[in-house]
DNA sequence: TAACTACTTAGGCATTTAGCTAAGTAAAAT
DNA sequence: ATTTTACTTAGCTAAATGCCTAAGTAGTTA
């Protein structure tokens, strides 16, 4: 159950064009990278890209990319890897599945369960 | 349908602290904003409050809530109507829905039905 | 009309964010 | 053992953000 910080560091983390984006490309812009040579049954989904394959595809630094996926598995929605000298990157689903049954929880109850959703009723 | 720029425009809006809260308010909050005293059958749903009544609840200035406000209404998570002087906010119930549809969405399909999400495929 | 209530706008300041380059680490390849 | 590949960390700067107070607007009440 996602608590109200895990939800503001998602939405900031969603935020920003660059990293939305970024998102964007992890969801769709897998099966670009390449395995590892040595080992090509390496355990990797079909889905998983890497750093500098997502960061070919934007006109900022590696560095900049880098710290962009570092706030987005901060965020829990996509999770990183480490195989070989890659980092292997794939959307953390189960997060994005949670996040939608909230907003439609609380759009379906918003005046009888909004408790839900918020946690307790006091704002102060 | 929300695009991606009113997508990346509500986690923007929900991706700070105070204004998370607020929108919490918005929800769990209303019942308290008084109506118009000489004609207290104006057509405001009990879930409507309104910028002052919502300030109440907060250590931050009156000018700092409405300029949250703002942001949540110019996302769309929000309405605000103005009826005499005050102004009865009540949150949009639609938007949220559409929103947990679509992550729920993305979800559901995130192998096969990728653009629906996204739009176009490319990112560049 | 004058004063009050509800809210917004303007302008200023401190902090955070988003980008960069350069330097550092760890694993792989030669 | 050295070089190369893949990525991160450090440190910098410009721009954006989040807060404030003071002043302004619009509608209401007296």
């Amino acid at each position: 159950m996602l608590d109200m910080y895990q939800k503001i560091k998602i939405f900031k983390a969603l935020g920003n064009e660059t990293r939305f984006l970024i998102f964007k490309n992890v969801f769709t812009g897998g099966y670009t990278c390449s395995l590892d040579k040595k080992d090509p049954n390496v355990k990797v989904s079909p889905h998983a890209t890497c750093v500098s394959t997502i960061a070919e595809h934007f006109d900022f630094s590696l560095p900049t990319i880098s710290k962009h996926l570092k706030e987005l598995r901060e965020a829990n929605i996509v999770t990183m890897e480490k195989k070989g000298n890659k980092i292997y990157i794939e959307p953390n689903v189960e997060t994005i599945r949670e996040l939608g049954g909230c907003f439609t929880t609380l759009a379906d109850n918003f005046d009888t369960n909004r408790e839900l959703f918020f946690g307790e009723l006091t704002v102060s």
